[in-house]
DNA sequence: TTGTATGCGTTATCAG
DNA sequence: CTGATAACGCATACAA
């Protein structure tokens, strides 16, 4: 594989063929005669000859593999996606270059930048939280390389995108805390930068409103990066926590950010839901394990990585150029745990 | 990016000049003029020119990529390792390629034959539990194509390694749960076809017999596919449970597996570790969250994806052929939780 | 200092 | 049915 590669030079030589015809003979042409054909297969096998991809990709302009820009793998949702991706490209014969930003929007236009310039024949691409001026993927966009967008979108880009309903998700969160007597619910989220966010929050107003409850900006925190700082949380709950009327629910809008409330709760002493009820957006096993008792929403994450695949290779395998463009909205599912006590979401929660 | 893209063929007809004074100019030779040099370097700014990987690592016979095979990146340790092997490899200008075997020989099979064959430099290896037969390693191996293993690794092939002193790891752990007083202290591991395995339940045995227990061989339980499949640690636990000396005291040897014992013992109503202790192998910081009392042996992985990127590129960037291999042993930490109960680990867990 | 020619491994086109 | 040749984009040995 590294020393000596055998090549169809190799395979030539050996048969006294020449190249062409040994490249015909693998490709399983009808030129080429049984024979043959037969005697260029056992002599490959033979020389366990491996076709260079590489070289491949330089005659046929294509690489056979996609890229994935996401901000963490260490995220159950991202790699549920990742998983479903994958599934979907194995099947069709593409490899998968996975790449992280880790939120960081010069990550982001870095990767992005060694993703393309061919060697990848199509983007699948959630944003970075920091990510604000769009200006590198719209020019590999305007270049014509294919992209889907998922998850976290850019709308200002026309092309095929893949997302859950987050504005029913967290309209119908918001709607269970309320439904379950709760009136001071406040929401932990993104960055505003962020589609998800922006949807998200407006579901959690829209269903207040809806329930007759005013939306209050205090109740609104943003953390710029999610929660991979836990600091940012702190603060965001710190404050919360000390407005002369107390929140009296939390709704957190991501993995990270529900699991985060938890720590930050754990450490204060307080209860989760006793002292305070939480509702999360969460697609990790142990989170629930964490506290039973929450009341999650789930977004289909690998069923998100297969569309959005499967979308993408429309966009490579299509010959004419496509201009009407999918916004597949997955729905959301919501778990709501019973709780013991009324008015509330869940059992208990160790402290 | 794709349907005009811009090649050193473009630059050098608009300056007029020949290809190879472009390219040249562009890797910056000394023996082509500054002003030359300038008006190549302004054109390719102007033109956008982005070198074609793809063509560069056929002329140069490799490809500047690193494949990765895990068995899964949604495990905390591993995306941890991953981001080690990362940041080594953003540095040197190398791509990392990931791909997951999910636990499956064959999985793992498919994806090192495709990312061999030339397309990747190196590779950077944990086995699959599933992986007994190594002769598809041991034929890459041959052919000279550079590899280190970490964390799970093949000893019959001789090259590169990166582990955690699982020996230890495993000992002390194990003594800690003898020094707090636990006297049937059993173990839920992994397939026995892995060399953590052996290392850890050797760890384990050490530990016992030097603290005066014996072992029992109805106290080992294995977990072929690592508790991937939850029903694998109900099968194990229920038959632990059900012995005429129930253990008191659970060593559990991996993360998933860790997890896996606290959700068991949660669906059967038992507190951890009033009912029973547990001690585990751990990086995942919500397991910590899950059971704050929980003592953990956590492996370095940010530091072990690191070293072995850094062995990797010395396989690959060397001249001569590599006689001596280092066996690189990282010291796993242990983190002790401080108990309110005497002779026990923790301070509660909920049910 | 710059240009010409060649090859990396493949496949498609065009001849025979 | 098979063979010679060119091309994909780049970088080097060799000329000039």
């Amino acid at each position: 594989m590294k020393f000596e590669a055998v090549t169809i030079k190799d395979i030539a030589k050996a048969l006294s063929l020449s190249t062409s015809t040994v490249s015909r003979a693998l490709r399983d042409s009808y030129e080429i005669s049984p024979e043959t054909k037969q005697m260029v297969l056992d002599c490959a096998e033979k020389l366990n000859y491996q076709p260079n991809p590489i070289a491949k990709s330089l005659r046929d302009r294509r690489s056979g593999s996609v890229g994935v820009v996401v901000c963490e793998i260490a995220n159950s949702f991202f790699s549920q996606v990742i998983n479903g991706i994958e599934s979907i490209a194995y099947d069709k014969g593409y490899n998968v270059i996975i790449s992280q930003s880790h939120e960081s929007y010069e990550r982001e236009v870095i990767n992005l930048k060694y993703l393309s310039s061919r060697s990848v024949d199509g983007l699948l691409v959630s944003l970075s939280t920091e990510t604000n001026d769009l200006s590198h993927l719209q020019y590999l966009h305007s270049k014509g390389l294919p992209m889907v967008f998922f998850d976290r979108v850019a709308n200002s880009i026309p092309t095929h995108q893949v997302t859950v309903d987050n504005f029913k998700g967290a309209y119908e969160a918001t709607e269970h805390l309320i439904k379950s007597g709760y009136r001071r619910i406040a929401t932990l989220t993104n960055s505003a930068y962020l589609s998800i966010t922006t949807e998200r929050v407006a579901g959690y107003k829209a269903a207040l409103e809806s329930n007759g409850q005013k939306v209050q900006d205090s109740h609104i925190k943003f953390c710029f990066y999610g929660g991979m700082i836990f600091s940012e949380i702190e603060v965001a709950l710190d404050s919360l926590m000390m407005l002369k009327q107390r929140p009296d629910a939390i709704f957190a809008t991501s993995d990270k950010l529900t699991t985060g409330c938890l720590k930050y709760f754990r450490k204060k002493g307080m209860k989760v839901p006793d002292d305070i009820a939480l509702v999360g957006f969460s697609n990790s096993e142990i989170a629930e394990m964490l506290n039973p008792s929450l009341t999650v929403v789930r977004q289909p994450a690998m069923e998100m990585g297969k569309c959005a695949m499967e979308l993408l290779l429309n966009l490579i395998e299509s010959k004419r150029k496509i201009t009407q463009f999918d916004k597949k909205v997955l729905d959301p599912e919501l778990f709501i745990r019973e709780s013991s006590r009324p008015a509330s979401i869940g059992s208990g929660f160790p402290v």
